[in-house]
DNA sequence: GGGTCACCAGTTTTT
DNA sequence: CTGGTGACCC
């Protein structure tokens, strides 16, 4: 239950607009999630509709789980029973896992990560060119990824004759597709790809979905790809029930195929649209708000919007010009100390924001040097690391086993007799055969120049494939099966074998045990699990984000928090803490010299500005060590957008350069950093 | 198969 | 300057 009341009227009309498209542009900080939500509840307690019918979709995990325990926390569990509210890649998989039949693929289909991904495009690539790269294969994997999310099929590729790697892109997207559908394998994109495929192949189940889910969200519609769209457009056909929320203004995915004009051309794609802006900020001071509106004021295409916010201007944005990079890390350390203290404020209110991951580095010293908990979000995730693929490819393979990628990465991992001279041996056969690995593994006496010694470690190895993929088929001794095989297997060994330092060791060997803790918790919350089911969960990226333990989270409880920008979206923080406010970084000069895309960049700053709560701290470098030498640098383009009386500029490393006035707030912020390092808390 | 050395590149990346 | 990769050698 909730209370209509308890909204403005914006949010009130849009809760309560049920029927035909509604593009909510809600900017940032708006309360956008509340209305989602209250919406949700909307239509189940007040319009009755069955919750089987709704279906509200986000780009991440994290942003699904919150949804749904807010509806939950509203209308109890037993409501939202039937209820879809998934990522668009989940929404896919169960699509696809009741249907993908019909399109040639089997049930028991592998969902391909990055690394598969790569693997298999580096065979390829070197059957063409012998001295290929994985840059090689990196770039080409991103053209067809890009291709994909553009609906462009193998066929219709059509490389741009100038670039060599898109030619090579035109001869790998064709190998890459047909092996794997002869793996039974499908990639990320594919997931959203073959999903379009389906509907619109067949009209029975096109027709079957829509009914299904009669009242459409989609959230952060800004970053909706091309594919995406043209989900949304079969799904929402007839009814028109759609309802999509989002900001043109923090449309920062453009590098992955979304593309602003899809929100700027809503109302002209689905007719009889009713647009609602929410303006009112909910979450910034009125100085913060004043930046951000000034400087996305300067984006020429957008639909305008302003924010603003019944509170008060609250304090000054801050600028501090710094010496060099570790200069700018220190006085970030220092302005934290002098926050926390002055405003009793913990780690985990403060956030560290910059452009490139890269950046993070003298952060992370610094704060390390004064003894600051911190998190840094993004870098390499847990399931990329190897001893991590190297189990999951065993799951795979017992999953799926034409999934040749992985039971190549298993065939002689941990070493059982089988080397590279053998496995070539075999796929050279299986490909003169026309027959799947797996089935010349099974029979490979047909492979006559192997020795007897392989024969037998490919025999024992299919026994035990065999034998382990029965005991998985017992869904609830999933945890103990797999305890089974990680020890028969002895990869704990194998890896202290390998690594001679004996601590990363003991790390990798948890990383695995962290598999086992994985599935433990999944086998509790999946009403139905299965061996397949947990690796739809990895695969979707259904981690707990990067603490994956008790220690590590509750340490996580009191951190500050440290990540790219892209990843700031959708999150807030009291104080945050821009960094590398600098000409090359924000606009990043990638952009300034060959996208010339400096409205995205625009974007992203908004996205940072926006992130603050009650107090944002600009810093840059008048120099920066580069690739070794130290370099001149420029203050960012955008600082002279922000209005010049709610900025506070001081030059913190060069007392000449500023007022009495600053000196002395420097001077005071210095003493109580210094107060604060003697340690009063 | 593993270890060393030279060379290269160095934006963002919800799944 | 770094980290990562690939080539080459033992």
């Amino acid at each position: 239950m909730f209370d209509l009341a308890s909204l403005n009227p914006q949010q009130r009309d849009a809760v309560a607009h049920t029927e035909g498209p509604l593009l909510l542009l809600a900017g940032a900080g708006s309360g956008k999630t509340r209305v989602i939500t209250c919406r949700i509840v909307y239509l189940l307690e007040t319009r009755q509709i069955p919750a089987e019918n709704i279906l509200a979709v986000t780009f991440t995990n994290k942003a699904a789980r919150e949804m749904r325990e807010r509806v939950v926390e509203m209308v109890g569990k037993k409501a939202t029973k039937g209820m879809t509210i998934a990522t668009f890649h989940s929404l896919c998989v169960r699509i696809l896992k009741s249907h993908i039949e019909r399109l040639g693929y089997k049930k028991n289909f592998s969902i391909y990560s990055a690394a598969d991904q790569q693997q298999l495009v580096r065979r390829l690539l070197r059957d063409e060119i012998a001295d290929a790269t994985g840059k090689d294969a990196e770039r080409i994997l991103w053209q067809i990824s890009d291709a994909k999310n553009r609906l462009v099929t193998p066929s219709q590729f059509r490389s741009h004759s100038s670039d060599p790697t898109s030619c090579m892109t035109g001869l790998i997207y064709p190998r890459y597709q047909k092996e794997l559908k002869a793996y039974n394998a499908v990639d990320f994109d594919d997931l959203l790809v073959l999903c379009v495929q389906l509907l619109e192949q067949h009209p029975d189940l096109l027709e079957h979905y829509q009914q299904l889910f009669r009242y459409q969200m989609v959230d952060e519609y800004q970053d909706t790809n091309p594919v995406q769209y043209r989900l949304l457009k079969l799904l929402a056909g007839g009814h028109g029930n759609l309802c999509v929320v989002g900001d043109d203004d923090q449309s920062i995915y453009g590098f992955r195929g979304a593309d602003v004009e899809t929100i700027l051309n809503f109302e002209r794609d689905f007719s009889g649209t009713r647009l609602i802006k929410l303006e009112q900020n909910y979450r910034s001071t009125g100085n913060i708000l004043q930046a951000a509106n000034a400087v996305i004021k300067h984006n020429r295409k957008r639909k305008e919007k302003a924010l603003w916010t019944a509170d008060g201007g609250g304090a000054p944005i801050d600028y501090l010009i710094c010496d060099d990079d570790e200069h700018e890390a220190c006085q970030v350390i220092e302005r934290l100390h002098v926050e926390r203290a002055r405003h009793q404020l913990k780690y985990s209110d403060f956030a560290i924001l910059y452009r490139t991951n890269s950046q993070s580095r003298a952060f992370e010293e610094q704060l390390r040097y004064a003894d600051i908990p911190y998190v840094l979000i993004g870098g390499q995730q847990f399931f990329d690391r190897k001893e991590v693929k190297d189990v999951i490819a065993y799951l795979k393979v017992l999953v799926n086993p034409f999934d040749e990628v992985n039971l190549l990465r298993i065939l002689n991992y941990p070493r059982r007799n089988i080397g590279a001279s053998s496995a070539d041996k075999l796929i050279r056969h299986s490909a003169e055969a026309e027959e799947p690995l797996w089935l010349v593994l099974k029979d490979s006496q047909q492979v006559a120049e192997l020795t007897t010694r392989t024969h037998e470690a490919i025999g024992a190895f299919v026994e035990l494939l065999e034998r382990y993929r029965k005991k998985f088929q017992q869904p609830l001794r999933l945890s103990e099966t797999l305890q089974e095989l990680l020890s028969e297997l002895k990869l704990a060994e194998e890896i202290y074998r390998q690594e001679n330092d004996p601590q990363r060791a003991r790390r990798r060997v948890e990383n695995q045990e962290e598999v086992l803790n994985a599935m433990a918790s999944y086998l509790e919350r999946d009403p139905e699990p299965s061996l397949a089911g947990f690796l739809d969960k990895v695969s979707l990226l259904d981690d707990e984000g990067p603490q994956r333990n008790d220690k590590e989270k509750k340490l996580a409880q009191n951190a500050v928090t440290m990540m790219s920008l892209h990843s700031s979206k959708g999150l807030e923080f009291p104080v945050v803490f821009l960094v590398g406010m600098e000409e090359g970084f924000l606009p990043h000069k990638k952009s300034i010299y060959e996208t010339f895309d400096i409205d995205e960049e625009r974007r992203l700053c908004y996205v940072g500005i926006t992130r603050a709560e009650r107090q944002l701290v600009l810093l840059g470098a008048q120099r920066r060590r580069k690739y070794g030498k130290l370099e001149q640098r420029d203050p960012s383009r955008f600082l002279v957008e922000i209005p010049e009386d709610v900025l506070r500029r001081s030059s913190a490393g060069q007392p000449s350069a500023s007022t009495p006035e600053q000196e002395q707030q420097s001077a005071s912020n210095f003493f109580s950093g210094i107060s604060q390092l003697l340690g009063d808390d």
